[in-house]
RNA sequence: GCGCUCGUAGCUCAGCUGGAUAGAGCAUCAGACUUCGAAUCUGAGGGUCGGGAGUUCGAAUCUCUCCGAGCGCGCCA
């Protein structure tokens, strides 16, 4: 819990109330505190916090929540940062802050700058953060950077929040997609030779960004390879052409400013004389989670050349899966589930206990076996929460975007980057839970309107740094050391209903950091970013009515002071918060 | 048929892991520019939180059951 976190010090306070009851008798001793929360009421005028202590307490503890509330009340009542406590309702404890609390909350965010909202909650605790693990057989395209922008955001904000973080890159390497993508570079090298290679095969890939992987190999090998047997090129075509595919998509990612610590290869798996997927397979045979079985065929949609045989299986109906998963395909080579429990037992092995995949949504149905493949990998010690991403439906003022042949049929991420920018895509794509479908307007979000979420924020910001260049003309001798500012600056003059609300905003921004991390939704960020920026702009507004709300007056050091502490308070949180979803802060809007 | 994810204002969506009278934006209507950039702001109308039942002090949130949408359902990854 973070010092600068004014909901987790007045909990502190209540549990210091609670605790005063448990020792006078009035409370059980080893009663469950665990649901006593502190938080924001949704009416304001029920004051600056509400507590549930006692709704929550009562029932345990044998009394009525009204009269426990009015114990616990009369026990708040007195403490340094309160001024008034109500019993309200059914039992809810309301609290109102001295002025003086929300004062320090400002001047500790001011203080710490771009450290404000960080806290330790995660403990150092290792995360691995698997995202975007595109196939190798292509450039990246829209759908892929939902998911992408979702995984780093996400990343960026455990660590924030104290968690050990390594961003990982699972790329699949090793199946028959890359043999595909193989013979698809052939053609191009067929090509780049002057070979007439007509239209490309059903089947194959047919973009033109195979071409630089033709030419490539024609450069290197000149025409030997036409003349050696699939058998013998294929392994040279197809490790030129991921490692070309795995360069442009790493530039790609780099455009969108998404990073990796780790990127691990599927065929590493089994090479160099390991297997490690056989390995994984019996080492969970060893432990009776692998067997040799037959499966019921499948309901529903008829399965055309479906044959009852013997097969390999793993036991996922132990660990909440509705029917037991195959390992082994026909032909006795592995499923991509069996490289994929390989995987996880190797994230397992380098010591990961909390596991974050990011996943397509179309991949749904495959969770509950891989949750009961870390489940049995770690004898159910290590937790995978897979983060499902929705579709993105690209529009452009409305009408759906049609796709580019040239690319291969599909809107490709660097188009999109290159024509809204990365701020844009970055932030809309965190404007939406990840479990909705998301519009994406091409038009709309280079809008420079309240309309378009990310130039209303980043507006924000450049507003306030505005101020600032404002006020250094009219006082030239004030710090320019914000820090330093923020301990002279009268800051009790900052009483405006107005200014007390903003400043409580500012306060809530390390309870909302702590919830997005904990809960694994970075758009949290992005909304509260907007309420933010929504509150500093009405304020902003309101000087033109009332002069002397105006954030510079022009005789008045000391009121002018305090103002630019506040503004610098709201400027330090949206850039904080921008940083996390990844999304520049800009001083000025042009 | 089964599983997963959803269903909140006319439209697009939040709703802080169970809290008080469910909130924003767009659209509609009515207002505010001799300004610290109005690229903004203020106000109004608009709701059976898909329907029904249950759990408890209290449900948009948890459980069950219907209705509807999307995705998935050995040898694709």
């Amino acid at each position: 819990m973070s010092v600068e976190n004014i909901f987790a010090q007045i909990l502190d306070r209540v549990r210091r109330a609670t605790d005063a009851l448990i020792a006078g008798g009035v409370l059980p001793a080893g009663i469950d505190q665990s649901r006593v929360a502190v938080e924001p009421p949704r009416d304001p005028a029920h004051g600056d916090m509400a507590t549930n202590a006692a709704m929550v307490l009562a029932k345990e503890a044998g009394k009525k929540p009204r009269d426990l509330a009015e114990q616990i009340a009369e026990k708040l009542r007195g403490d340094d940062l309160v001024e008034r406590v109500d019993v309200a309702g059914p039992g809810f404890i309301n609290l109102t802050l001295k002025p003086a609390a929300w004062i320090n909350a400002l001047r500790t965010t001011v203080q710490l700058g771009l450290k404000y909202g960080q806290s330790d909650i995660g403990r150092g605790k290792p995360v691995n953060v698997e995202y975007v693990s595109a196939n190798p057989t292509g450039p990246m395209h829209i759908g892929h950077c939902r998911g992408a922008v979702f995984g780093d955001a996400l990343a960026s904000l455990l660590a924030f929040t104290g968690f050990k973080v390594t961003r990982e890159y699972y790329i699949n390497d090793a199946g028959a997609q890359v043999d595909v993508l193989a013979r698809s570079a052939f053609l191009r090298y067929r090509e780049a030779l002057d070979e007439d290679i007509g239209s490309i095969p059903e089947g194959l890939y047919p973009g033109d960004y195979l071409k630089p992987v033709g030419a490539a190999l024609a450069a290197e090998y000149a025409d030997t390879l036409r003349r050696q047997p699939e058998a013998q090129w294929l392994p040279l075509v197809r490790a030129k052409a991921i490692e070309m595919m795995m360069a442009a998509i790493r530039a790609d990612l780099a455009a969108l400013n998404v990073t990796h610590d780790v990127f691990y290869s599927e065929r590493s798996l089994i090479a160099g004389g390991v297997d490690r997927v056989a390995e994984t397979i019996e080492w969970l045979r060893a432990r009776g989670y692998v067997y040799e079985g037959r499966l019921p065929p499948p309901k529903g949609a008829p399965v055309e050349d479906w044959e009852d045989r013997e097969q390999t299986l793993f036991r996922s109906t132990s660990f909440g899966d509705d029917v037991d998963r195959a390992l082994k395909k026909s032909d006795g080579s592995y499923t991509y589930f069996a490289s994929d429990i390989a995987y996880h037992r190797s994230k397992i092995e380098r010591g990961f206990q909390a596991l974050i995949d990011v996943w397509g949504a179309d991949h749904g149905g495959y969770i509950k076996r891989m949750q009961a493949a870390v489940a049995a990998l770690s004898d159910r010690t290590a937790e995978l929460d897979v983060k499902l991403i929705q579709l993105v439906k690209l529009l452009r003022a409305g009408e759906p975007v049609k796709m580019s042949k040239r690319a291969g049929d599909f809107v490709t991420l660097r188009e999109v980057v290159d024509e809204v920018g990365r701020d844009a895509v970055r932030f809309m794509m965190l404007f939406r839970k990840n479990d909705a479908v998301l519009d994406f307007d091409l038009a709309k979000v280079i809008e420079q309107s309240r309309d378009n979420a990310v130039f209303y924020v980043q507006y924000g910001h450049a507003r306030g740094q505005s101020v600032f260049r404002n006020a250094r003309a009219v006082f030239s001798d004030l710090p320019a050391d914000i820090a330093e500012l923020a301990e002279i600056a009268p800051l009790e003059l900052l009483s405006d209903p107005a200014e007390l609300s903003l400043m409580r905003r500012i306060a809530l921004y390390p309870r909302v950091v702590e919830g997005a991390s904990l809960a694994h939704e970075p758009h949290r960020i992005a909304f509260y970013l907007f309420d933010l920026a929504s509150e500093f702009h009405a304020l902003w507004t309101l000087g033109n009515a009332s002069p002397h709300l105006r954030f510079i007056i022009q005789d008045d050091r000391q009121t002018t002071a305090a103002r630019l502490v506040l503004v610098q308070g709201v400027v330090t949180v949206i850039a904080s918060g921008l940083a996390l979803l990844g999304v520049d802060a800009p001083n000025e809007m042009r």
